[in-house]
DNA sequence: CTGAAAGCGCTAACAA
DNA sequence: TTGTTAGCGCTTTCAG
C-alpha cells in the first residue's frame, strides 16, 4: 500500500508537503502543488484513515444504535427509514457509518462496546427510551451525540416528530368527521413517543371538550399483534366509534380486530394512526395517518451531529422538531 | 483519556509490560499482571483501537454493504434480517460494524468510499448483483470478503439458501396437491437468487414431466407492486391452478391481483412462495413458503469472515448453501 | 520475565 | 513556501 512517505520521495518533496498537498492548505506553491498531485493521481494513493485518525483525534466516523428490543427492526420499517437518511447523509458528508443493533441478550456487552469505542467522532442514538442508561455513560464520557426522539437530557440534541401536535391533530380530525366516543391504543409508555401520543391524544379530547376516560385508553406496545389484542380488549369493555392508534404496525393489528368483531372501517369505527409508512396507502382500507417524516429524521440528525463535530455550529444543543401532517386517504370496504 | 504509558508509570513498569498485560501475554509474572490489572481495572482503562490498528494492521470492523435500488430496505425485511444476524455474530466476537446503505443517487462516491476505507478488516456483501462491480474492486484490492447470495468469483466466500432446490420443492408441493398448470413470478433477473429460483422452478417442472411455458412465467422484481403488475398480466394471458412466486413481498401482490380477479386462494389458484418472512404467517390468507433462514445467513456469513480474518480457518474459499424449508400453513378464505 | 528502542502513517508546530 | 522535528498510542522485535 502506498504510504505519504513513498510519495515524498517520487515528488522529491518532504511528507509535510504532500500533506499539505492532501489537506488543500493553501501554503504550497501551484508547481509543487500541481506535481504532487500528479503523482498521487497516479499512484491511487489514499491516505490511510486510521494514521490520520490517530494523529489528529477525529475519524469521521458516525455511530448509530438502534434498539431491536421494543419495535422489531423485521417488522416495523421505522428503523430501516431512519438508517437510510443518516447513511445519505453520511455519504454525502464523507462520513462513515458504524452500526449497532442492540438486543437484550448481548446488552451489557454491546454497551461497553459502544461506550469505550473511540473510533466514533460522535453517535446518534434512534431509541428514545426514557431513562436509557446508555444515554447516562454517553454524556458522562462527553460523546457529541444527537437523539432520534425527545429526551429530557438538557445537554443532548434531539431530533423529534412532533408527537403532541400531532396526535391532537388525529383527535381533532376524528372530532370533525364527527365522530364523538373516541378511544386510543398507545405505544410504550417508557417510550417518549408513546407517553407523548398519549398526551396529544388527551389533549385533544380537551380541547374538544371530550371526557378523558380510563376504560378507552388501551396500552400497546408498537406492534401488530398488540394492535390487535388491545384492541379485542377496548372492544369486549366499551363501545367507541373513533379510535387513535399510537402507530401504523399496531393500526394493522387493530382493523383486522375490528373487523373481526363484525364492525366496518371506517363507517362502524373510524381509524386514525401514527407514521403513515409506505404500507399504510397499500393497506386495505388504505390508512388515514399522521404523517411523521422519518427519513428526514434521520437526515436531520446526522446532518445536526456533522455540524456539531464541524463546529460549523455554535456548541448549543438543539431540539428539532419537526411538524406533522394529516393524510386523508379514500377508505374502500375490504370485498 | 488515560492511556498506556500512564497506567505504566503508576504500575511502575514500562509500556510493553502493560501491553503484554492487555494482550494476555503468558511471558508476564503472575505478580506484575495482577497489579497491573488492577491499576487498568481502577482506572478503566481501554486501549485506544486506533492506535492499536494503525500498529497491527487490524481494526476488529468489519463492512457491511446493502443496497437499496433492488429490494427496498423499508418494504422488505430480508435485509434487516440479515444485518441483525451480523450485527449479534459482530458482538458476541468482539467486532463492530461499518454499514453502507448503496443508493443509487451516490452510487460512485458509496463505492470510492467503501474501496478505500482502510479502517475495515473485511466485508460482507449482502447484494448478490450479477457482475457487482463494487466486488471487481474489493477482489482486485484483496479486501477479505463473504458475500450473500451464490456468486461467480471462486475466490470470494459466500452464504447463501439453496434457491434452485427450494424453488423446486415449491414445484412439487404443487404437483403434489393436484396443480398441473404452474405459473411464476420470478425475481430480478439480475440478481443471482432471481436467476436461481427461476431454474429450480423450470428444474421441478421437468421432474414432474410438465411443459415448460414461457407465457407462464412472468418476470418480476422483488417488490409488492411488482408481483401485483405481473399476476395481473398473467391472469391476462393464460390459464393457471398453481403459482410460484419468488418472495413473499411479490406474493401478498399476486393474492391480490388473484383476488381482485374474483378467484380464491387456494382453492382457484395454489400460491407458495420464497421466503417465509414473518409477516408471511400474519397474512391472510397465511402463506405457504420454502423458508430461507435469513437471520442465519447474516450470522453465517459474518463468523465465516472472521474465521477467515483470524484464520482459524484455511484461506480456501467457502460456499456455504443453506437448506430451505417447506412451510405448508392452513390457509382460511378471506371474510 | 522485563525494558529499551523502533516504528505503524500521518499531522502540526517550528524553523528556515 | 518548504523541510525538520516531534509525536499521536500502541505493538513488537531484540537484548538483557
Amino acid at each position: 500500500m502506498t504510504t505519504i512517505n513513498e510519495i515524498a520521495q517520487i515528488a522529491g518533496v518532504s511528507r509535510s508537503t504532500v500533506s499539505r498537498v492532501i489537506n488543500h492548505d493553501p501554503n504550497v506553491s501551484n508547481r509543487t502543488r500541481v506535481k504532487v498531485q500528479a503523482i498521487i493521481d497516479e499512484k491511487g494513493y489514499q491516505p490511510n484513515p486510521v494514521a490520520r485518525s490517530l494523529m489528529t483525534g477525529r475519524s469521521r466516523v458516525l455511530g448509530l444504535v438502534i434498539p431491536t428490543s421494543y419495535s422489531s427492526l423485521y417488522t416495523d420499517p421505522f428503523f430501516s427509514m431512519v438508517a437510510h437518511g443518516i447513511s445519505s447523509t453520511c455519504t454525502v458528508n464523507n462520513y462513515t457509518l458504524m452500526l449497532w443493533l442492540l438486543e437484550p441478550d448481548y446488552e451489557k456487552r454491546a454497551n461497553s462496546n459502544i461506550l469505550n469505542n473511540r473510533l466514533i467522532d460522535g453517535i446518534i442514538i434512534a431509541s428514545n427510551m426514557i431513562d436509557d442508561p446508555l444515554v447516562d455513560g454517553l454524556i458522562q464520557r462527553n460523546v457529541p451525540m444527537v437523539q432520534i426522539g425527545r429526551n429530557d437530557h438538557p445537554e443532548v440534541s434531539s431530533v423529534d416528530a412532533d408527537n403532541v401536535h400531532g396526535s391532537a391533530m388525529a383527535v381533532r380530525y376524528l372530532v370533525r368527521t364527527g365522530r364523538k366516543r373516541l378511544a386510543t391504543i398507545t405505544g410504550n409508555m417508557d417510550l417518549y413517543s408513546g407517553y407523548d401520543r398519549l398526551i396529544g391524544f388527551k389533549r385533544g379530547l380537551e380541547e374538544n371538550h371530550l371526557p378523558i376516560l380510563e376504560e378507552h385508553i388501551a396500552y400497546g406496545d408498537y406492534t401488530e399483534e398488540g394492535g390487535y389484542v388491545q384492541t379485542k380488549a377496548l372492544l369486549s369493555r366499551t363501545e367507541f366509534d373513533g379510535l387513535f392508534v399510537a402507530s401504523d404496525m399496531m393500526s394493522f393489528g387493530a382493523i383486522q380486530a375490528i373487523q373481526e368483531a363484525g364492525l366496518r372501517v371506517p363507517e362502524d369505527i373510524a381509524v386514525v394512526s401514527f407514521d403513515d409508512l409506505p404500507a399504510a396507502a397499500r393497506h386495505k382500507p388504505a390508512l388515514t395517518a399522521i404523517r411523521q417524516p422519518i427519513h428526514q429524521m434521520g437526515s436531520i440528525a446526522a446532518q445536526t451531529l456533522i455540524d456539531q463535530l464541524e463546529s460549523k455550529d455554535t456548541a448549543t444543543p438543539k431540539r428539532i422538531i419537526l411538524p406533522t401532517e394529516l393524510v386523508i386517504r379514500e377508505t374502500t370496504i375490504q370485498p
